[in-house]
RNA sequence: GGUCCUGUGGCCGAGCGGCUAGGCAGAGCUCUGCAAAAGCUCCCACAGCGGUUCGAAUCCGCUCGGGACCUCCA
C-alpha cells in the first residue's frame, strides 16, 4: 500500500512535492481560522472542509497531527492597515454589545456550524486577544532586528529593509518594483508608514478604543497578521510542516506572515503552503461585500433566494469534495441536485454492506479497490477521483446484491472497513438519518411493518387497487414502498 | 494596468503527451401486476487557429471568453 507516497501542492513552490515532515511522525498544521465578527458564510465553511480532509488524511496516514486553527477576535481592520477600524469593534457598535460579546457570540455560531459540516475540532484553537504578550513580544523582536520602526505609537514592518535582505513576495510571487509602480496614487493621505507597502503590526488604538492593551508603544492592539505568525510559532514551532488557507489570503497576508516570522528570527517558518480556491456563484467569488454569499442556515433551510429547496450540510459537504480544493466550484442548484442524488447513491451502497450475501470465492477485485483509493488521496487530496473510485465499489455492492458478482466473507470485511475508513473517516461524511423519525424508530418499524403485511396481502389476492392506494397515500407523506424480490422496503425521504 | 489561474460531452467536474474518470440528466433493455430501486448498454467531449511530436484535451505561440489577487474577504 502506498502509505508514505503523499504528494502535496506547495504554493511556495508551484509544484506538487513529496510530502516529508520535519520531525515524523509529527505533524504540525496551521490553517487560518473565521475573524468571528459575523456569520461564515459557505465560501469559509469549503475552506475549512479543505483542511479537514487534509487533517484527517494525514491521521489516517499515521502520522501524529497538531492541528492549530485560530479565532481572529481583534486586529482585524476594515480598510487599510492606518485607517481602518477594527471588524469586531464596529460590529459591536452596530449591534451596541460589547466587542467581546461579538466574539463569543459569533464564536459559539462558527462551532454549530463546524459541527453541522461534521469538522473534526483542531487540537488547538487560539485566539488573538489570549496571545497579546507575545504577539508584543514578536514585535519587539522584529524591532530589534531592525525590521520595523514605530511612528505615533504605531509599529510597522519596514518591508524594503526586509526585501534588501529577503524576497518579499516569494509566496505571491508579487515584485516590490511592481507594487511600487500600482499603487502609487495611494501613497498619499497622512500615511505614517515609510514604504506603501509596509504595514502595521502593532496599530495604536484612538481615545475611545475599547479592545486595546498596553504595549512598550502605548495602548494598541497587534496587526491582523501577527497573531498567526506568533501563534504558529508557539504551538508548532519555528518552522513547522503545513500552512493552509484560502486563495485569497495568499496576499498580503500569508505574504506578510512570512516576513514577519522570517524577520523575528525564523528561518523558513512553513515548509508546505497550501491554498484552498474560491466557491464561485455564477462564476464569480462569493464574498459578502458583493451580497452573494450563502449562510449556512439559508442552505439548510433553502431561504436563500438563489436556491429552490435546502440542502442538507453532508450534501454540500460531498458536492465540495467532488472537486479539487486547487479549483473553484461553482454553487448552483442544479449541482446541488446532482450531488444530492449521487451522496444519497453512495450512502445506500454502504448501507447494503451490512446485508449483502458472501461466498467461497470472489469474483471482484477489493485490495485494488483500495490501492486506487489510496493512489488519488496520496495525489494532492483528489477527493474526486477518490469518489469516483468509490462509485466503482457501489457498481461492485449492487453487482454482489444482484447476485452477478460474489465475494468472500474475507473480502466483504475488507470492503466494509474500507468503506467506513474513507467515506466516513476520511472524507468525513455521515449518513444522516431522519432524526424526527429515528427518535421513534421502533414505533415507524412496527408500524410499517404492519402496513406492509396488510398491503402484502392486499397483493397476493391480486388487489392492485388497494396495494397501490397504499402505495400512493404513503408516498404523499414522503414514505416510498418499493417492491424486491425480498418483500417490500420503506424510506422516508423529507 | 500589473501578476497569476482558467475555458472539458446537456449540466457538474477529474485527467495535464499514447491506455480516452466519476456523478447528474437523457435513451434502450433486464427485472416487475404496475411503479420504484438496481444492473447492463448507449450518448465517446476537450474554446478557436497555428506549431512541436510517430502521437496533444494534455507541451509552445497567438486570438477570443471567464475568474482571482494587487492591503476587507476562506
Amino acid at each position: 500500500m502506498t502509505i508514505n507516497q503523499l504528494k502535496i501542492y506547495n504554493s511556495l513552490t508551484g509544484k506538487k512535492e513529496h510530502f516529508q515532515p520535519i520531525t515524523p511522525p509529527f505533524v504540525g498544521l496551521y490553517v487560518c481560522g473565521p475573524t468571528v465578527y459575523n456569520e461564515v458564510h459557505l465560501g469559509n465553511v469549503r475552506t475549512f472542509i479543505t483542511f479537514d480532509v487534509v487533517y484527517r488524511y494525514l491521521i489516517r496516514l499515521g502520522f501524529k497531527v497538531r492541528y492549530v486553527r485560530n479565532i481572529t477576535d481583534v486586529g482585524h481592520l476594515v480598510d487599510d492597515a492606518d485607517a481602518g477600524e477594527d471588524k469586531i469593534e464596529k460590529r459591536a457598535r452596530l449591534e451596541k454589545i460589547e466587542p467581546m460579546e461579538i466574539v463569543q457570540k459569533y464564536t459559539n455560531s462558527f462551532h454549530v456550524v463546524t459541527q453541522l459540516f461534521n469538522l473534526k475540532n483542531p487540537d488547538i484553537e487560539p485566539s488573538a486577544t489570549g496571545h497579546i504578550i507575545e504577539q508584543i513580544e514578536m514585535v519587539e523582536q522584529i524591532i530589534k532586528n531592525g525590521y520595523a520602526y514605530e511612528v505615533n505609537g504605531s509599529v510597522y514592518f519596514d518591508v524594503k529593509k526586509y526585501a534588501e535582505k529577503y524576497n518579499y513576495g516569494e509566496l505571491s510571487g508579487r515584485k516590490i518594483d511592481e507594487l511600487l509602480e500600482q499603487t502609487r496614487d495611494e501613497l498619499e493621505g497622512g500615511e505614517e508608514k515609510h514604504f506603501f507597502a509596509d504595514f502595521a503590526i502593532w496599530k495604536k488604538a484612538s481615545e475611545n478604543t475599547i479592545m486595546k492593551w498596553s504595549s512598550p508603544w502605548g495602548k494598541g492592539v497587534p496587526g491582523w497578521h501577527l497573531e498567526c505568525s506568533v501563534m504558529s510559532t508557539k504551538y508548532l514551532g519555528k518552522s513547522f510542516d503545513i500552512h493552509g488557507g484560502g486563495m485569497d489570503l495568499k496576499f498580503p497576508h500569508h505574504e506578510c506572515e512570512i516576513a514577519q516570522s522570517v524577520g523575528s528570527g525564523n528561518e523558513h517558518p512553513v515548509k508546505y503552503w497550501m491554498h484552498g480556491n474560491m466557491l464561485t456563484v455564477n462564476g464569480t467569488k462569493m464574498s459578502k461585500s458583493l451580497g452573494n454569499s450563502f449562510l449556512p442556515v439559508e442552505l439548510i433551510t433553502g431561504t436563500h433566494p438563489l436556491l429552490e429547496k435546502g440542502y442538507s450540510p453532508m450534501i454540500v459537504r460531498f458536492f465540495f469534495l467532488q472537486a479539487t480544493y486547487r479549483s473553484t466550484v461553482d454553487f448552483s442548484n442544479e449541482a446541488l441536485k446532482a450531488a444530492e442524488k449521487g451522496y444519497a447513491r453512495l450512502m445506500s451502497a454502504i448501507q447494503l454492506l451490512e446485508e449483502l450475501p458472501t461466498s467461497n470465492t470472489s469474483t471482484v477485485t477489493i485490495p485494488k479497490l483500495i490501492d486506487n483509493c489510496f493512489e488519488s488521496m496520496n495525489d494532492d487530496f483528489n477527493t474526486p477521483v477518490t469518489i469516483a473510485h468509490l462509485f466503482d465499489g457501489v457498481k461492485i455492492i449492487n453487482n454482489i446484491k444482484n447476485g452477478s458478482e460474489t465475494i468472500t466473507i474475507e473480502d466483504l470485511q475488507l470492503l466494509k472497513s474500507h468503506y467506513y475508513s474513507f467515506v466516513f473517516e476520511i472524507l468525513g461524511l455521515k449518513n444522516e438519518e431522519n432524526t424526527s423519525l429515528s427518535s421513534h424508530k421502533n414505533e415507524m418499524d412496527g408500524l410499517m411493518n404492519l402496513i406492509i403485511n396488510i398491503r402484502q396481502n392486499a397483493k397476493t389476492e391480486k388487489n392492485w387497487a388497494t396495494a397501490d392506494l397504499i402505495r400512493d397515500e404513503l408516498k404523499k407523506l414522503s414514505i416510498t414502498i418499493q417492491d424486491t424480490k425480498d418483500g417490500a422496503i420503506w424510506n422516508y425521504e423529507k
